[in-house]
DNA sequence: TTTGATGCAAATGTTTTGCATGCAA
DNA sequence: TTGCATGCAAAACATTTGCATCAAA
């Protein structure tokens, strides 16, 4: 694969960031380092990046698509008051593919899971009401 | 709220099927019921029957969102070889909720999890091989 | 009659793609 | 010099919305 600053800048940023940032986010974000850089080139080294196993998609939420620049398997946490998404310091619940595969015909090769609540800071300006 | 022919076609619909459809594909099956339905309706329809807590909407996938007219709770597949959804007969796993909160600051309301792999014909089919 | 639901079409938001040019190998 | 990557713009796709009309209450 060529090289390309572009793309050196896309997976920089998102290594760089804990806020799970959409392309348009990254583009952004990059734009100080690349002026003349393309939406469409930011989206196609997402995509490829993705595919390589380099960074994560998250298609779980509503809204647009997000990229995860850990690559350590953890689980994601959503606010319902403010949308934030962090990261979640738990085990591996990889017991819960046996759960699914037992009554099951085909084959469970993982699963993705993701939680949902108030997230600290939210959890507590509900407390000062 | 307000009887509609519509709106009780896209219930009538959902509840006949284990398909977990796209708005599209409700739309297409409920067109020779209703020849002058337009696809903005049953997107108007789709979003108040989600509010209204009589069907569900499934985000979790790539495409374009799905709904289950399932009221049941419970847990979905998808097949990585053919895109097929469907369901999953286990128990809840609301123990992981426990396990997420144990490090976490904010409180933790819920989960969403998905699984992933062969489904039934397609891990049979890749026997055959 | 009143008000919410519809059909239609345009608008919005996200993502992909065609193509000429530019840059890495 | 060769071919993949880029910038740009248009297209594709999913979904929402404005508005005049229609139908349920």
């Amino acid at each position: 694969m060529k090289y390309s600053k572009q793309r050196e800048s896309i997976l920089k940023y998102l290594r760089s960031t804990k806020c799970h940032p959409t392309a348009e986010t990254v583009y952004q974000n990059i734009l100080s380092e690349n002026p003349n850089i393309s939406l469409g080139t930011v989206y196609r080294n997402l995509t490829l990046l993705t595919e390589l196993g380099e960074i994560t998609k998250i298609t779980d939420f509503d809204g647009p698509d997000r990229f995860d620049g850990n690559n350590a398997p953890h689980y994601h946490f959503v606010c319902k008051d403010c949308g934030a998404v962090l990261d979640l310091e738990m085990d591996s619940l990889s017991h819960i593919d046996l759960l699914a595969a037992h009554n099951f015909k085909g084959t469970i090769e993982g699963h993705t899971a993701h939680f949902y609540g108030k997230c600290p800071h939210c959890a507590s300006q509900k407390l000062e009401l």
